[in-house]
DNA sequence: CTTGACTCTAAAGTAAACATTAGGGTGTAG
DNA sequence: CTACACCCTAATGTTTACTTTAGAGTCAAG
């Protein structure tokens, strides 16, 4: 049985838009299996499973240009798993120093708001006076 | 004494280029405190303290809309220093957000990153096999 | 056979925060 | 007086991940 889908159907079942599919294509990331005599697009299972890839390796904070040299990493037999595992760990060293500098802005922030009395002329408030002070 | 910067100079000594100057005044950020006769904009420590400001709260994670609220909330005698510290907190929550999201992404990765022997062939690579297995 | 849902391609728009380019004055050092 | 650095405006480009629009062909139901 070979169960093909349009474009329509298979992001319905999935919960994309068209229009995202035929984007993924353009960058290489999903091609439908064939097209109709009319040229409609079709995809099968292996589009289903490709399209879950891209969604699960989006949730792990990878780029859609990452997410390509992952997909290509794993068509090429001859590639190695250390290469799939060092995109792993520098991403997972990038999203190591986001976290890092928002730690710095929400202890910042937060500092900032708690001497703030919430209420009272802007004149007065002490997050405006230190955004706004003069040294350094 | 007055003590006016060109704009280029204002530039060099605060670290930003030129242009971003002239886009934060299309944003209704700074503004020059005047032109010379020559349409020339001219600058005074006003605009390098709104400037600072404006890096300052782009530290902590504002975005340059935010900053124009706060720097109109300054300029507002009547506006209420609520208004600021509800900006702070609101910040703060969505700052606490994408730390969990992080946190959920280098959890999920390092998970997978450690089960990876890191050589031999992506076929038996346990982080594209997780990314691409069937269930849900 | 017509209507409405669906599909196609190519191009342009969106958000954020700028950077770059084009075309043209200005200011000053030598 | 002529380089050459610097300034002006307006428009377009950059990146990421899509969405929207325009114009046109296709398919199933009634």
């Amino acid at each position: 049985m070979k169960s093909d889908f349009t474009i329509g159907a298979l992001a319905r079942s999935e919960g994309v838009a068209t229009e995202t599919l035929r984007y993924y294509e353009r960058l290489g990331l999903i091609e439908p299996s064939g097209r109709t005599a009319s040229n409609y697009r079709l995809y099968d299972m292996t589009a289903v499973r490709q399209l879950r890839f891209i969604r699960r390796a989006q949730a792990l904070g990878f780029s859609l240009t990452e997410i390509g040299e992952l997909l290509s990493l794993h068509a090429q037999p001859a590639a190695d798993m250390g290469d799939v595992k060092r995109l792993a760990e520098h991403k997972i060293a990038d999203i190591e120093r986001r976290i890092e500098d928002l730690e710095r802005m929400k202890a910042g922030l937060g500092t900032l708001a708690e001497n703030c009395p919430g209420h009272g002329p802007t004149a007065e408030c002490p997050i405006l006076a230190t955004l706004l002070r003069d040294e350094n």
